[in-house]
DNA sequence: TAAAATTGTTCACTTAAGTTAAGAAATGGG
DNA sequence: CCCATTTCTTAACTTAAGTGAACAATTTTA
């Protein structure tokens, strides 16, 4: 299990057994079952995550509705909004399938950082590779219909209509459940001539 | 000028009088005309816009169409996706206003950040930031209708309802200019009553 | 395993956005 | 100042998403 986090750490910098030591000291593993909530609503955080296996999911309750907003899964990466604001989540977040995770706070991130440089440059280039992907997710999402979006995300991310209930997936692409399996029926009838 | 970008550095890091002068050194400060495209699709770049003044854009050209994704303005940083993932430029950045922007290339980042680690921690934190104000930004896209998106937009900036044209508006919140023209005409029924 | 809860589909109807087109208003450059 | 271009609005029509409801399929759990 360490080994996939620390395979994930060798794109971005080389460690030394001593920084893989102190990582470890840390104790950042987690395992964690599926219908956990690791953050509600309200609740101020100063938490982590990095998927290693499972999949975690953010969504606001809206009208007494859920709505999907993102999907963490192998090898994504989440500090939630409010942990660098610090202010109270305005989401949840929760478990979709039985996961292994790293939970690390923003204390120990903070001395890790001053301790190791390098974990600063890390961040600092994974975060903006983060950024510079969401971006691209953001205006492919504006400027494509909900049609296109479906299409997409087939393309992209497989796995995920797989593994994720619909009406999650449905508010994830925008729009609502039964949209989402209008969509689907229209897209099989096309394929079908 | 310079003050602007100080003390918004100042937010961050403090800096010393040497450290100023080898940011000056750089010669990073430029003023661009109204209309100047900065970058065009298929381009390769390694530069990053930071705006002092004034306010660009960022669209792809779909189907001979415009579709425009972001506006920054004062205060605003942008570093495109593909000077991250080195790849060619997948959308253009233009000047929609005469104005005063510092350019920096990925090489000067680089230098300077090997330079001066609190600059590596300050990009850190800013891209930290972006990320995280990102996320909630597309968060809120995905949860609302466009008439919601133009409401949100009225109250969180209401100063690019004035300055950008309406059409670049529309593709910023998903719709066509004819849908946010009768929109906001609808908007305007209501409020009469 | 049976009952309950969750999840997914279908349908009829409503609402709003897309499309096409025409024309008015504003802006810009010669 | 005028012509050309760009920008914005309006309208009629089309298309697709939202809504509410019923029901089927699946999963959970008692």
């Amino acid at each position: 299990m360490q080994d996939i986090l620390f395979d994930f750490i060798s794109k971005y910098i080389s460690l030394t057994e001593d920084e893989k030591g102190a990582l470890l000291s840390l104790d950042l593993f987690r395992t964690v079952k599926k219908g956990t909530v690791l953050l509600k609503e309200g609740q101020k955080s100063n938490e982590s995550y990095f998927v290693l296996k499972g999949c975690i999911r953010t969504y606001y309750m809206i009208d007494c509705e859920e709505k999907t907003t993102a999907f963490y899964t192998e090898m994504d990466a989440l500090t939630p909004p409010c942990v660098i604001s610090k202010t109270p989540s305005l989401y949840y977040i929760s478990c979709i399938e039985d996961s292994i995770l790293t939970i690390s706070t923003s204390d120990m991130e903070a001395e890790i950082n001053s301790k190791f440089p390098k974990f600063e440059m890390m961040c600092r280039i994974l975060s903006e590779e983060l950024l510079a992907k969401q971006q691209m997710d953001f205006d492919e999402f504006k400027t494509s219909s909900p049609e296109q979006r479906y299409l997409n995300l087939l393309q992209s991310r497989p796995d995920l209509i797989q593994r994720v209930p619909q009406h999650q997936l449905a508010s994830y692409l925008g729009i609502k459940p039964q949209s989402l399996s209008r969509l689907r029926a229209r897209i099989f009838e096309k394929n079908k001539d």
